[in-house]
Parts: structure tokens; sequence; C-alpha cells
DNA sequence: TCTTTTGTTATACTTATAATATAACAGTTA
DNA sequence: TAACTGTTATATTATAAGTATAACAAAAGA
């Protein structure tokens, strides 16, 4: 099983399997055309509810990192996750300049806050080629 | 005034509010020992109710922000901000994570991730130094 | 002294979100 | 046929967000 849940956590449970999915993706543990549990499948193993599995499966799918066919299962996005558009680049601007402005409030260095970032976008691997779509 | 409230956002109310003191801060339109308005100046000019802007004065106390005297009123600490400790740190990391991992899923550079962050943080200026704090 | 202003506390209400609990439906696959 | 799939529907509980008043206590200003 690669989903862990924290019930402490400050998090909402179906944003936890949303993460945790993306950052299988992002590390190559989940792989293009790969199918996930079932939504009772998973809601099992976790002990927790189905629609709050669903949830999170439903805005993946949203998100375009899953397929969802009806009565075939749910699948990592086999023709690769849809790119980087001007709308997704607005959003992580919009997400991230609380967490450098508070960054910058508490003393942390451009670089010590890019090393970090590298640290952390290394750690996934090379995951990201992962995704075996020629593209054009 | 500094904030601005868009009732569209998916970002409740108070956490705008939170955010844009930490931006202020942040880039040095906002000083140390300078006062901010009353919990019922703001939520008036705002048009919002002032328990909404006392919840963020609260937190942005809380996160060391700001000092709250009780009659005094709500003023940027003024011995500055509590710099980054390891309590700190983990929170970035865990706030940074998902938000990386999807970068990487949507097919962004490490260096493509890096120059946005960079550039955010130096959308900021100078303003880091301005908590006028011998410190040492 | 009196009035105003301050953050604070208390109570109440509405709305939205998160999570759970069942149950049933309609195709698919074994 | 039987088991499994995502989906839909309904209901309930709990928590968070936001608003609305009202009152309190201490400090500052006139």
């Amino acid at each position: 099983m690669i989903v862990h849940i924290d019930l402490e956590s400050k998090d909402p449970i179906y944003t936890q399997v949303r993460n945790q999915i993306v950052e299988g993706i992002a590390g190559g543990k989940l792989k293009a055309g790969e199918r996930l549990p079932s939504v009772r499948a998973m809601a099992s193993d976790l002990g927790i509810n189905l629609h709050t599995v669903n949830k999170g499966y439903k805005q993946l799918e949203k998100e375009g990192f899953l397929n969802i066919h009806r009565q075939r299962g749910v699948v990592i996005a086999p023709e690769g996750i849809t790119k980087a558009d001007a709308g997704y680049w607005e959003e992580l601007r919009h997400g991230t300049r609380p967490i450098v402005a508070e960054a910058i409030c508490r003393g942390v260095s451009e670089a010590e806050l890019i090393e970090m970032i590298r640290d952390t976008y290394r750690s996934f691997g090379k995951g990201g080629e992962t995704n075996g779509n020629g593209d054009h």
C-alpha cells in the first residue's frame, strides 16, 4: 500500500490521499497506465469511508492525474499528465507567495529556501519522465 | 489600506488578511513596531465582521508576527519575528512537498521551479532586513 | 471625571465542508 | 449467474467559516 493516513493531521483525509498519489506519480512509484485500488479496497485498507477515497480520486481526475472508466477502474492517466499551462502557473505562484513571504520574515535566505526546494525536487528522483508520452 | 479581500477566493477571508499582512512585512511595507488598524476599523474598511479580522490577528499573534496589547492596539512584533526553528522548517517542507510533486508531474523542470521561487522571493525586495533588531 | 477606544468574551445563528453510513443502480468481468 | 466496478441518492454528525449583537474592562484623551 502506498497511501498512509494521519488522522491527527490538519489536512483533510481526501487531501492526504490526493497528495500522496501525486507524490507517488512524481516519484515514479506510480506509473502511467497503472491501476489504483478500487474505492472500496482503498477505503477498507485505510479504515475510512469509500466516499472519502472517491472524493480524492474525483479531484485527481478533475486535475488530469487519473482516468476513471466506469467499470474498468481507476488508472493513472495513460497519455500523461496535463502539462503546466498559464492557469497552473498562476495557481502555483499564488500558492507559493505566502510561503515565501513567511520564509523571508523568518530570516530564511534566498539560498536556503532554494536549497530546500531543490532537495525536495530531487527527493522525487527522476520520476518526472516516467509518463511515457512522446508528446508531439 | 494594505489589505484587499477577494470574496470569490477559495482562501478563507481571515487567511487572506493573515497572508497579506505577512506579505506586507516581508515586502517592508509594514515595519516592526508599526501599528495596524483596530479590528473594528479594519473590519469596517473591508466590509466584514470584526471577528473575522480578529481571527486573522490572533493567528498572526500566535505565529509571532504581532504583539497585541489589550488596550494599546495591534503592533508588528517590535523585537522582530521569531526566526526559523526546526518546527518551522518541518512545516515548510511539509507544505511545499505536494506543490513540488505536482510541478514535477506537470513537466516543470527544476530550473523553472527555482526561477519562479527566486522571482517571488525577490519580488518582496529587500524587505527582509526591515525588522530593526540588533539581535546578536 | 467622562467619554471614547481598545481587545476580549459570550451567545446565537447560518452556511459550507468533511466524514461517515447505508442502500441501490448499471454496466463489466470472471 | 455472481462478484466487482464507479456512481448516485439520502441521511446524519461534527467542525470550520462568517456574521450579528451585546457587554466587559482597562487605557487614553479631552
